[in-house]
DNA sequence: CTACAAGTTAGAGTTCACTCTAAGTCAATA
DNA sequence: TATTGACTTAGAGTGAACTCTAACTTGTAG
């Protein structure tokens, strides 16, 4: 498939798509006979990948860094099970950050709840003209 | 207390705290004599709910506009309830995500474990020597 | 009294992750 | 044949959120 095809899958545009192979985190796509790029379904699947990735904060230099060792082929295996399962234990503290982050934030609104519905009782009483 | 307490039980850096009250997330800090800012635990609360905000992403224009409405006193309280509500809904919808990312996650990790483990065997019984 | 650590300001610089521009080529349609 | 639109490249520009610099003043320990 060609590039614009791609975007409207990914929803990536064109320029971030040619962008990531610059920097390495897609391999150089085959071209046509007149210069254009052409992907594969294992590109598809490895731009949802990255998507995951992206998804969970990880940085671009690390997946370039991922990117490289699986270019690199089996042998790099086990590094990049090291790098995902680092990189696993950041999220879930992040993720356990954001749950607690969330509750403060019901706590917080329900505040706002009570305090307004308070206001509208003392409105109440006082506007009864 | 003065701004090298703060950094230290907040953990952002003098500059940070200056550029906060810069760009209005802070409100003006009464100053020493000599001019020193001198910060109340007020600040320090405050402080600790921008983290929160933070943690879950909120921009820096977010929370200007968030920061600005509290300084507008309680007639303003439905406006920030509001505020709030949007943002967690957009903090659900990131935190489910991070879960299913997570979880794609848990199994690119296992097969590689299994890719390894499998190469373990090949090599045991190809070195058999 | 002298160091020196900690504070002040205005404003410049950095990093990240894109995002866009300019100038050009190529393919398909009216 | 002319135009339209998708594509190509190298490289410049953007916005967010800090982060640091320079030049200066102030507070405290020895």
């Amino acid at each position: 498939m060609k590039i614009g095809e791609l975007t409207k899958i990914t929803k990536l545009s064109s320029h971030t798509l040619r962008y990531y192979e610059r920097i390495g985190l897609l391999p150089r796509a085959h071209r046509s006979s007149s210069g254009h790029r052409i992907y594969d379904e294992a590109t598809l699947t490895w731009l949802e990948f990255l998507g995951r990735l992206k998804a969970t904060d990880m940085s671009i230099k690390e997946m370039q860094l991922y990117a490289k060792m699986r270019q690199n082929g089996p042998s790099t295996e086990l590094e990049r099970q090291k790098l995902l399962e680092h990189h696993r234990l950041k999220v879930r503290i992040k993720l356990a950050e954001i749950k607690t982050s969330l509750s403060v934030l019901d706590c917080k609104i329900d505040t706002y709840a009570e305090s307004i519905k308070q206001k509208g009782k003392t409105n109440g009483r006082s506007n009864h003209k």
